[in-house]
DNA sequence: TAATAACATAAAAACGTTTTTTTAAAAGCA
DNA sequence: TGCTTTTAAAAAAACGTTTTTATGTTATTA
């Protein structure tokens, strides 16, 4: 009297409505000739037992898997989690299926982990702000497997990416605080290589200060990688060491808000005033941006579109569409709230 | 001369080897028995062929696919990204791959995201922050898909879960306002239905003052739905409007740290000072309450943890470990920094 | 030494689909 | 009518594994 209760097959519907297993298929997936007549009596057998498809037989057959792996750094950041965010939403629009892999700054890691997503599972891989690990993507890209690259520049243009200038952006950020006539500028980073953000970062900081006729003072460059991991809250522990005997520049840019933040709260502390007596500005345009005190200056990035653009690539490369650019370039803005004004008197010392 | 380029398949190591396909299987299971010589010679195949076994075969037979869902409302906020992350690394760690699905707070959007989870693809789920629709979730756990709820009471105690005690939480909140000597007791929220977040903690807000004799009054209670989507633009914006014309309590207690944020920005653009003139406690204790000016006093939830453990519960589950307890309580702790201080003289109408 | 047990491997079946091939019936045409 | 073409459906093959069953050695025992 007792029953499996195992979910029916293909098989199932097929004897329930009596046709062969080949037809319940072509009924399902709207291919080849089946007759309104056949039809019908296949979708009620479908209906009759509750039947769904097994994704993973029909993937094992059309070597098509409809999921999508994304590997990022870190997705509790709030740049991360946002450009995830529209991952996410186009790929549940277009059918696809999202599965996620962090790094956490570990190169290592990232290799195992793509080897994981490697084994025929995905049917496409994006990369957002890894590691230049340039040899790595490009041999998942010769491998065949649709890949594409955010947030982070490649030598090589044939692989697909979505990106901002963050060159550009950063001379924008340096020429916004030359405008308040601020001539000794800092910067404050976790790093100039590894990353091309930061690298590129960096290079607009330099190429800033040149356009604008200032000397670049290694005094106010404030490398630290440790700052990389517990971003905010070490960037105050060091900015708080840095701030007592050392020479202060009367304006500071940041690699990213989340150093703007442990910068200012180390200001603060210090019984320095932003901006009266130091400006700040930030890079990203976080959410929280927006409800510090001082209100934070930034350049803003479109996270959540750069996520959204990145995964259509993605999936219109998987589907064979037209695609007019493989190399999508994304608009930065300067975002002007409280955090800069015109410099204090020079050069501030504790 | 030209030669597909296809994946080695196990058959092509049979071959290679020269043995037959359920030897290399066993080999590669280290099921069965298998001399060191065999077992070698195989092992050299792989290698030299760089065979890597095709998961979705694999699953198709074994009925497992070591792919966990995960539903949540929004990616992009600072909890739902900190839990998530700490299930992720508990995933991967036990070879585990997490998918991950957001409803974006829309109960259809829930609706149909299990349904494409549930097409027999992954091992297991996990529900965080949800609606209240214990319907679905009932139906997934009788149909014997394993699954877990984070964040979120049920009354079947029969369904895994790991929570935090709301109430009391939000009680602690409270006592530690009435120490100071507050008697007017705000709150702000978007909701005390539909999440049982929100309820209990607006039980916990009423019971804290009951607990401590003082009234509820409702002129001091904010409860505004549209909070729920842009919590700290839409706490700002609602704030705002709320402090000019009505009396305001010398403390607020809020949902949570983001709505917090916003209502402190309210409150300094409206020239009042947090905590002199106005106390504000949050809940959560995001990474950016102790970034704040001032720093937010707030009940720490164990976010990450929180992750780690809902993981480890559903994995243990799956695997059909011994396990003591289905339903985990994790606890919270009141963090004290420097919102909160002495009421100002009572009752500040702007 | 012959029967049996243990071991190592091979062969075949199964998982649930899609795709290709085959078959049978109906329709079209000279 | 008899032959070809079209159409609809069935049957079989394939996808790449694991698992079950079968087979042939070698070792053990009486």
């Amino acid at each position: 009297m007792e029953r499996k209760n195992k979910a029916p097959s293909i098989k199932d519907i097929a004897e329930e409505a009596g046709v062969a297993i080949s037809t319940v298929s072509n009924v399902i997936n709207k291919k080849g000739m089946v007759t309104k007549k056949t039809s019908f009596k296949v979708l009620k057998a479908i209906k009759k037992l509750g039947y769904r498809p097994n994704i993973i037989a029909r993937s094992l057959r059309t070597k098509k898997t409809k999921t999508i792996g994304v590997i990022l750094q870190d997705i509790s950041n709030p740049f991360g989690s946002h450009v995830i965010k529209g991952m996410e939403e186009v790929a549940r629009k277009r059918g696809y299926v999202l599965i996620l892999g962090c790094t956490f700054y570990d190169k290592e890691e990232e290799n195992r982990q793509v080897n994981v997503l490697l084994s025929q599972f995905i049917d496409g891989l994006i990369f957002i702000s890894g590691y230049d690990n340039n040899s790595l993507v490009e041999r998942i890209h010769k491998k065949g497997l649709p890949v594409v690259v955010a947030d982070r520049e490649l030598n090589n243009k044939n692989i697909p990416s979505v990106l901002i200038d963050n060159k550009e952006a950063m001379i924008k950020a340096v020429d916004y605080l030359c405008k308040f006539g601020h001539k000794n500028i800092g910067y404050v980073t976790f790093g100039t290589e590894g990353q091309t953000t930061t690298r590129k970062r960096y290079l607009g900081y330099i190429e800033g200060l040149k356009k604008n006729n200032l000397p670049v003072k290694e005094e106010y460059i404030i490398i630290d990688e440790s700052l990389r991991l517990k971003e905010t809250d070490r960037t105050y522990d060091v900015m708080k060491n840095f701030i007592k005997g050392h020479r202060l520049p009367s304006a500071f840019v940041t690699l990213s808000d989340v150093n703007a933040f442990g910068l200012i709260k180390a200001l603060k502390k210090s019984g320095l005033r932003v901006p009266e007596d130091i400006s700040v500005i930030g890079f990203d345009n976080v959410y929280f941006s927006n409800f510090l005190d001082p209100l934070l200056t930034t350049i803003k990035q479109p996270k959540k579109l750069m996520g959204k653009k990145a995964m259509n690539l993605l999936i219109d490369i998987i589907e064979k569409k037209n695609i007019d650019d493989i190399n999508i370039k994304l608009p930065t803005k300067l975002i002007i709230r409280d955090s800069v004004s015109y410099p204090a008197e020079d050069n501030i010392k504790i």
